[in-house]
Parts: structure tokens; C-alpha cells; sequence
DNA sequence: CGTGTGGGGGAATGCGCATTCCTCCAGGCT
DNA sequence: AGCCTGGAGGAATGCGCATTCCCCCACACG
């Protein structure tokens, strides 16, 4: 099989090998090849790093880490990578990372949030240099303290961590004004002359949608308006959830002129369910979202959201992360920006929807 | 600082720690926590279990990749997370992953495709398990013949390589067939009455895009059908590019009654292109796509489209991975299914669109 | 009661590399 | 000419762990 006197599958060239066909010593080859405080002899040099080129070798990471005490590994952990506002912000903590010559290794929830101690419980074991979390907290004081004892390990294990999310663990983190983008929200559509809201609330558990619907209502009862008890509907923090939770609105009957759902596929999730009972969009009933994802900003009518600047928010984490860690963990509040397009055009009269 | 009398910060517990805690040797730890051929006895197994999680052990992955020869790493390359396309494919993968208590590691090429060369050598770097390629192969021979040796190396090394992708290198590959989808797609809107299309046909250099538009022009002329050169238009393969290029399409002036984008994003964007200049939908142009990306099934008018089982592809891929190598590289053949919607509603009469 | 056998604990080895320490040599100085 | 110094190569060490090999002990059998 190996006429052609290669070695065996499975054993790949290491660095003595290198260092052998270089005709020098190991630590020379290091040298030559990680640089060092040392220099090594131009020539002596040059023969390294042609050998290392023939050989196409290529050092082990394992044991290049293992021989530091450290790696350039960057856990990202995250709900669900196929959901649009997660892989923007995956993307933004990737190309950071890359401009840092980290490794990003990622890992997803699936929304069964007590996995994020498993995997930080794993990254620790991979040495990883730090760990971006990404996602709401939920209402759960047993699993935050978990959490909160689990990220200190990490720490205390020389690593650093990061999250994108509410100000819940004693850590860096970036912090999304939901509540604020929400009651902005609420006021905007305020003065477009509505005044009774419904609010799709998502999962109750999570902090992100409960500030966002607490937020909206602040807001809304603010600027005069009403968002009754009864016109809040929680569910999913998804399309499905979105469509079923307008169902709901519907089947309960409402008088709102304008329904906010907590992210935008939620929203989408809920246009798509008014289309289905048949009510105009956007003149018989507005709908405003949250994110501002950019898949869905050519939907129609094309919906009023709160604009995230979803990247910045990875790429900030990660910058959290790389930086020599503070006295006190830091915040970076990021807030987002009120975006009115079609769906909640202005309300000509506050007359209500049939519904 | 540490007066609790821990252990100063960078350094964790290792299993030799754990060992003297239980009063065993280093070896029974490790068979305890292992398993292993050889059994403990089970006071001592005991013993070693509950030191472990007092001292809220954690294995290092580095020491025990190297001592065992090998990772539980699977390198995902792909252009970009953000993509709707590949962060379905990544999440299916992830999942099974996961499945097979494998750790992810993602790096995206951001659509410069040379990187995948730089990846693959660093993964070869991590003694990754194995690696998953997920992205189109572009026209470009050296590019192709590097990327296969490079994959040879890996290979050599030990490690298994699988692409989502054309069947360009030797390996294993989950091949969709965008050829056939698009031919099907475009047999199927024959059967609507429309006999001139036009094709947003995405970046020239992706065997994707030219598959898809191959494939689409092959069906239509099979059918009857015409796609005139000067009505395929080249651009970005993204939202944008689609926008554009529908945007050189009605500048340039055209009598297809159907538009056919190479994927979804691309016929959002180009249905955005229409409706900017005023064109009504689907009644004034019928517009296609390929993909069926879930975040876009609830745009208006709902998309026709070639739908693909995306997240299986990437399970598919993980799946072949991790099987032992076949004698002959393994092709598990993937293909879409049409589904037509009010995008591409019936034509009455075949008359030319106003452009 | 002596010897054989198997199960299981422990010491030692090596994985591939960075790094420290030792050594040698060349050049400059007195 | 002899000594000192600095620069650079090489041997050795250790990172944390799996695994191999050795040995001891308890039990069973003759």
C-alpha cells in the first residue's frame, strides 16, 4: 500500500521529525518555527522551515496547548444556530475571533437551557481560553446559581467568560436594552395614534421576553395607552409560537389595533396567522417585532422593529473576552434603535379591529 | 487574596489531585473515571467518583487527546453562520454531533474559498476527528487539486473528511441535486403556462449557482420553453445580489413572464427589486427560488421553491464521518422537492410582462 | 500446608511539544 | 596570550493523562 515509504496512516510528522531532517536539535526547530525570545541562526532557520514545508507538517494543537498551559480555543454557546438572531450574532463573535487567531467551537442548547453547565463544564475540561454565552437567562434561581458557580470554576481555571444577555452572573457581559427598545417602541407607535396593544409574549420564562413585553407596556401606559391583561399571550419564542399565540389573540377576541410579538419571527409567525383568518395586513390590524433580522426586512408589509446590531454584539463579547479581565466584571449596554415601516402604518382613527 | 486557601488561578485540578484525594493511584483514578478493560473494585470506584466531584474535576481534553491519540473534534467549515442555507445544514450537524459526544468547531470563509485550505491545515493542526465541508465548489482547477491534497493529508493523518458539496474531491459527499431540482422546478412552471424565463443565475464562479442555472434551462427548453442568454443575469449569490440583479433585469428589458433566483435570499431580494419599481406580485412576474429556507416561508407573496432537507445535510454529513471509511469514497445523493406557491401562480395568458 | 492462578492496585512510560538549563564557541577585552 | 562574556545550539524536564507492565495478595486446588 505504502510503496511510495510513507508512514503509517494515523502517525502524522511531529516536530522531532522536522527537527531531524532540518538536521537540528528540537528546540531549535521549535524556535525557528513559534519564534522565541532566542534567535536562531538565519541559515539554521531557513532549513527548519523548508523542512517543515516538505513534510507538511503540522503542529498538534493538543500538545502545543498542553505544553503552554493554554489554547487559542473560544466556546460559543448558544440556543439554536439555525434561529437568525443566534447565527448573526455567531457570526459577528466568528470573524472576531478570527482576527484574534482563535478557534471558535460551538455548542447549542436547543432550548434546554441547564445545558449551558454541561457545556461550560466541558469547555473547561478543553482548556478553552474563554466562553461566550449567548442567550436570555430564564426565571430560575437554582439554575443562575449553578451557573454563577460553574463560571467561576471556569475562571478560576484561568479562563474568561462572556455573556449576551441579562446582567444575571457576576461576568462581562453585553447587555441588550430590551426593556428600553420596548417601551421606545410602545411610544412611537403611541404617537401613530394607537392606543390599546396586544403583546405575544413569547416564553415566560425567559428574561428577554419579559423585559421586552414589560418594557412595551412601561411604555405604552406612559404615553396613555392600554395593554390589558388579557391581551397578553405567551407561547413560543418562535415562528410556530408567533402564529399560535395571534391565534389565540383572535380566538379570545381583542380590541387592539396593534399587536407587538417579542422578536421578529414571532412577528412573522403572527402576520402569517392574520393572513390565514383573513385580516388585512397592514390596515386591519399593525404588527411590530423585535431584532430587526435581517432575512425578514423584506417581508410585507414590511415590519416595524427594534434594530439590533446583531454582529456588534458577537464581536463585542468576544472583544469582553480577549481583554484583560477588569476589577469589577464589566457591562456594555447596547441599545436598539426604533425602525416604523409598513406594518404599523399611522392609525387614522383608533377604531378597532373586527376580530 | 486566597485566603480560602485555593489554589492560585491558572492552575486546575488534575487527576492526580483527584487520585490523592481518594487515597488511590493515579491509574485506578483514571480506570474509575474512564472505564477501562480492567475493573475496580467498587468501594474504591466509589472513593474516586465522589473526590472527582468535590473537587469539581474536570478532565484536561488536551492530555487526554494526546495520551489517547486522537480528538472528539469535528471541524464544520462553511462561508458563513449568518446564511440562513448554512446555519440550517450547521444545526443539523451540531445535533448529531452531539449525539456522538462530539465537540463542533466552526470557522466560515466568508465566501473567500482559498480558506478552506487554511482551515483544513489547522484542523489537521487539532487532530479534528474529522472535518465537514459545507459550500460550493468553485470553478477553479488548482484550487480543487490543493484542496484535494490537502484533504489526502488530513486523511493520512488519520482523520475523516466529508462534503456538502459537488463531487469534486475524493471523499465522501452529500450531493445535492441541484441540477435535477431546477430542472424539475422549471418543468413545473412549464406546466403553469410559462414559456420565457429569466434567470438570476448568482456568482459565475459557484458550481452551485451554475448547476441550479444549468439545470433550470434544461428542464424549461425540455418543456418548451426558452431562456434567452441575454435574460440570465450574474451577481452577488446574496439578498443584494438578487435585488441587483433583478434590477439589471428590468433595466435591460425582458419579456419572461417568470423569474427564476438560484436561491431564496436572491428571490427575496429580487421580489424587492420588483416591488421598488412597481411591478405587482405575483400577477406582474412570477418569481422562483431554491432552497425553502424556513425563515422566509411566510414572505407574500409565498415563495415557489425547490425544497431541501437542509438540517439532514448536515446530519447526513456528520453520519458518513463518523462510519468507517468505505473502499470507494461514499455519495449520498440528496434531491429537492418543488413545491409551488403564490409566487408562481398560473399563467392565464402567456403574455410579456410591461418591463 | 504448599503452590498455582487470577484479579486488581500501582509504578513507570510515553504522547508532542515549549521551555529551562547547560554547554560550547567565538569574539572582544586587558 | 589568556580570560571573560554573550550568543546560540542541544539535552533534559515536565505538562496531564492513558496505558502497559509489574507485583502483591487472596483464594483455590492438590
Amino acid at each position: 500500500m505504502s510503496e511510495r515509504g510513507e508512514r503509517a496512516p494515523g502517525a502524522s510528522v511531529t516536530l522531532l521529525d522536522v527537527a531531524k531532517a532540518a538536521g537540528v536539535s528540537l528546540a531549535t526547530a521549535s524556535r525557528a518555527l513559534n519564534g522565541s525570545t532566542r534567535r536562531v541562526r538565519p541559515d539554521l532557520h531557513e532549513r527548519v522551515l523548508a523542512a517543515a514545508e516538505s513534510l507538511h507538517y503540522s503542529a498538534n494543537a493538543q500538545a502545543q496547548a498542553m505544553a503552554r498551559g493554554r489554547t487559542n480555543i473560544v466556546g460559543l454557546v448558544l440556543s439554536d444556530v439555525a434561529d437568525p438572531y443566534f447565527s448573526s450574532i455567531a457570526a459577528g463573535a466568528i470573524r472576531a475571533a478570527e482576527d484574534e487567531q482563535l478557534v471558535v467551537t460551538m455548542a447549542c442548547t436547543f432550548g434546554r437551557e441547564e445545558r449551558e453547565l454541561e457545556y461550560l463544564a466541558a469547555l473547561r475540561g478543553q482548556r478553552a481560553r474563554a466562553v461566550i454565552i449567548v442567550g436570555s437567562r430564564v426565571q430560575d434561581r437554582g439554575l443562575i446559581d449553578r451557573l454563577a458557580a460553574e463560571v467561576r470554576a471556569f475562571e478560576q481555571s484561568g479562563g474568561r467568560v462572556a455573556f449576551v444577555s441579562q446582567r444575571k452572573i457576576p461576568a462581562d457581559t453585553v447587555v441588550v436594552e430590551n426593556r428600553g427598545g420596548a417601551r421606545a417602541l410602545a411610544e412611537a407607535l403611541c404617537r401613530l395614534g394607537h392606543r390599546r396593544f396586544a403583546v405575544l409574549a413569547g416564553r415566560a420564562e425567559l428574561l428577554t421576553a419579559r423585559d421586552r413585553t414589560s418594557g412595551f407596556r412601561e411604555g405604552a401606559v406612559r404615553a396613555g395607552a392600554r395593554v390589558d391583561a388579557g391581551d397578553i399571550v405567551y407561547g413560543g419564542f418562535t415562528r410556530d409560537g408567533g402564529y399560535a399565540a395571534m391565534n389565540e389573540l383572535l380566538d379570545r377576541g381583542t380590541d387592539a389595533t396593534c399587536v407587538f410579538a417579542v422578536n421578529d419571527v414571532m412577528a412573522v409567525g403572527a402576520m402569517a396567522a392574520l393572513r390565514d383568518r383573513g385580516v388585512a395586513l397592514p390596515s386591519g390590524m399593525a404588527v411590530a417585532g423585535f431584532d430587526d433580522i435581517a432575512t425578514l426586512r423584506d417581508v410585507t408589509p414590511a415590519l416595524t422593529t427594534v434594530r439590533l446590531p446583531l454582529e456588534e454584539l458577537g464581536a463585542g463579547a468576544l472583544a469582553m473576552v480577549v481583554q484583560d479581565p477588569a476589577e469589577q466584571p464589566r457591562v456594555r449596554r447596547v441599545r436598539g434603535e426604533v425602525v416604523l415601516r409598513e406594518s404599523t402604518p399611522p392609525l387614522v382613527q383608533g377604531e378597532p379591529v373586527r376580530a
